[in-house]
RNA sequence: GGGGCUUUAGCCAAGUGGUAAGGCAUGGGACUGCAACUCCCCGAGCACCAGUUCAAAUCUGGUAGGCCCCUCCA
C-alpha cells in the first residue's frame, strides 16, 4: 500500500505500528448545521481508505469525534461560538442541535454508502480525557495559564512547523484585520487548551476542571478521543487539508508532548469541493446538501461515482453538468452489470487476476479513477459473466457503489405483463396512439419499456 | 508577505522518460412503427517559452492562469 503523507510530503510505503493493524483517526463534523457535500468528499475518501485497508487484509480500527461543542463561529459575526449561534437562531439547546446535525450526518454518510466508523465519540463526552492531558502538559512545562486561560507554548517545541512547511518569522497573525490578538499569549501561535475566560462568555456548556469552570479548546478534542480509544500510537490521521494548519499541526503538538514519542505515522488529506467560485462554505448561502441532490433528482450514488471518478489530492470543481455526466456513467455502468447472467461457473484465474489488478489501483495511493476504469475493462474480459460479475462485486466491497444490488421495489409483474401485452396487440393491429399511450402510462409509474430483438422487457427506474 | 497545490479533447479524468487509458456528452451508423435501450464508428499531442535527453505530457528553469492555507472550516 502505497500512501501519501502529508508529514514528508512524498508516497510513502504504509508500515503501521503493529503488523497488520491499523489504528486509525478521522476528524469528525461540527455539527452546527448540516454537511454539504465537499465535506462529504472528505469522508468519501476515508471511507475508500478504511476499506481498502481492509480488503488488503489489514485489521483496521477507524475512530471519529464529533464535535459538539467549542468551535468559534467564522469572521463573518464578531465570534460567537457555532453551535451557541445555532441554537439561538433556532431556539433550542445547544446539544438538541448537536443531536438533530448528528443524526443528518449520519443519514447522510448512509445514503453515500460510507461505513459508520468503529467508534463514534463526541466531543463533550471525553471531558475527563482533556483534563487529564492538559494537566499533565501543565506538570511538565508546554502549558501556562494566562488570563483565566491554559495555553499551549509552542516555543517548546523546536518542530512545531514540520507538518507544514511555514516559516514561523513570516506567519502574519493578522492576514485579515478583524481577528483580535489574543494578548494573554507568549508567542503567536499559541493555543489555548482549557477556557475560564474568553470573549465569548455565553457558552453554553462548561464544566468544572482544576482551572476553574470552563470549556476545552479546540484542538484538544481529536488528540483527547484519539489518546483514548486508539493509544499513544496511531497509523493514520485523516481530515480535509484545511485542517493542517493549525488544527492537526495542534494535536501533534500537544500529543506527542504529553506521550513523549511519535504519535501518528501518516497524515492523510483530502482535497477540497470547489463550485465554480472557489472554496464550497457553509456560510456562501446555498448549500449543496446530499438531501438538495435527491430533492433535485439524483441518487447520492452518483455523487459518489463522481468523487471515486478523481484523485482525493486534486481539487474538484462541482457543477451540476458533471453530476449529471457522473449520473449517466453510473447509471450506465449499473444497468451493464446488473444484466450481467448469474449462474455460470466462476473462472477463478481470472478472477484473481482482476482483483490483483484492483488492488495495484487503490493501494496506489487510492488511486480510484483508475479502479472505476478497471470496471469497464473486466466488462470487456473474454470470459463468461458471472465471472465478471463476481469480479465487479469484489470491487464494489471497496468501491461500494452497490454496483451488483438490484433495486427492490414493490411492483405488480402481472399488470406490467397484461400492459405489455395489450400494447404489442396494439403495435400488430398498427395502432400506435394506443401502444404509445400504454408506454407512457407505465412511464409515469417509472416502468420503462425497452424493446429487444428477444421481444418487449422492462425496467423500473 | 510566506507556504502549498494545480493547468491533458465540449466535460470528468488516467498517465511519473519511449511516439496520449477510460468514461460522459456530441455527431454518424445498425436496430425500431417512432422513440428509448443496446451495439458499432468518430475526436486532442498534453497552458506557454526555454533547456536537459537519441527520446518529454512526463525531468529542470521561467512566464501566465486557477485554487487552497497562514482565521473556525472537510
Amino acid at each position: 500500500m502505497k500512501l501519501y503523507n502529508t508529514e514528508s510530503r512524498k508516497i510513502e510505503e504504509f508500515i503501521p505500528w503493529k503488523e497488520n493493524i491499523v489504528k486509525m483517526y478521522t476528524c469528525g463534523p461540527t455539527v452546527y448545521s448540516f454537511a454539504h457535500i465537499g465535506n462529504l468528499r472528505t469522508y468519501i475518501m476515508e471511507d475508500i481508505l478504511e476499506k481498502t485497508l481492509r480488503y488488503l487484509g489489514y485489521d483496521v480500527t477507524r475512530v471519529m469525534n464529533i464535535t459538539d461543542v467549542g468551535h468559534l463561529s467564522s469572521d463573518a459575526d464578531t465570534g460567537e461560538d457555532k453551535m451557541v449561534k445555532s441554537a439561538k437562531k433556532e431556539h433550542k439547546t445547544v446539544l438538541d442541535i448537536a443531536k438533530f446535525y448528528t443524526d443528518a450526518f449520519f443519514k447522510d454518510i448512509k445514503k453515500l454508502n460510507i461505513k459508520m466508523p468503529d467508534i463514534v465519540s463526541p466531543a463533550t463526552e471525553n471531558i475527563a480525557e482533556y483534563i487529564k492531558i492538559i494537566s499533565k502538559l501543565i506538570d511538565t512545562g508546554y502549558a501556562y495559564s494566562a488570563g483565566g486561560n491554559i495555553y499551549f507554548d509552542t516555543s517548546k517545541l523546536d518542530n512545531y512547523y514540520r507538518l507544514t512547511n511555514h516559516v514561523k518569522e513570516e506567519l502574519i497573525s493578522g492576514v485579515r484585520d478583524t481577528v483580535e490578538e489574543d494578548t494573554n499569549k507568549k508567542n503567536k501561535t499559541d493555543f489555548v487548551l482549557w477556557f475560564t475566560k474568553s470573549k465569548f462568555e455565553d457558552q453554553e456548556l462548561k464544566w468544572d476542571s482544576p482551572w476553574g469552570y470552563g470549556y476545552p479548546g479546540w484542538h484538544i478534542e481529536c488528540s483527547g478521543i484519539s489518546l483514548k480509544y486508539l493509544g499513544e500510537y496511531i497509523d493514520i490521521h485523516c481530515g480535509g487539508v484545511d485542517n493542517i494548519f493549525p488544527h492537526h499541526t495542534n494535536e501533534i503538538a500537544q500529543s506527542e508532548s504529553y506521550i513523549g514519542h511519535k504519535w501518528c505515522k501518516y497524515w492523510v488529506h483530502g482535497e477540497h469541493l470547489n463550485d465554480t467560485e472557489g472554496k464550497m462554505s457553509k456560510s456562501k448561502g446555498k448549500t449543496l446538501t446530499v438531501s438538495y441532490l435527491e430533492e433535485l433528482g439524483f441518487n447520492p450514488l452518483s455523487y459518489r461515482f463522481m468523487v471515486l471518478g478523481s484523485h482525493y489530492r486534486k481539487q474538484l470543481t462541482f457543477s451540476f453538468d458533471s453530476l449529471k455526466g457522473a449520473e449517466n456513467a453510473y447509471k450506465k455502468l449499473k444497468a451493464k452489470v446488473l444484466n450481467l447472467k448469474d449462474n455460470e461457473d466462476i473462472n477463478l484465474d481470472i478472477k484473481n487476476e482482476y482483483i490483483n489488478k484492483f488492488k495495484e489501483c487503490i493501494s496506489d495511493d487510492l488511486n480510484t479513477a483508475n479502479a472505476l476504469t478497471l470496471i469497464y475493462d473486466v466488462l470487456k474480459i473474454d470470459t463468461n459473466d458471472t465471472t465478471k460479475k463476481a469480479i465487479i462485486k469484489s470491487f464494489d466491497e471497496v468501491l461500494s457503489l452497490d454496483l451488483t444490488k438490484e433495486e427492490k421495489k414493490e411492483i405488480d409483474k402481472a399488470y406490467i405483463k397484461e400492459m405489455i401485452t395489450k400494447r404489442n396487440d396494439a403495435k400488430k393491429n398498427k395502432d400506435y396512439s394506443l401502444a404509445d399511450s400504454i408506454r407512457s402510462e407505465l412511464l409515469n409509474k417509472g416502468i420503462v419499456l425497452k424493446d429487444t430483438r428477444e421481444g418487449t422487457i422492462y425496467e423500473i427506474i
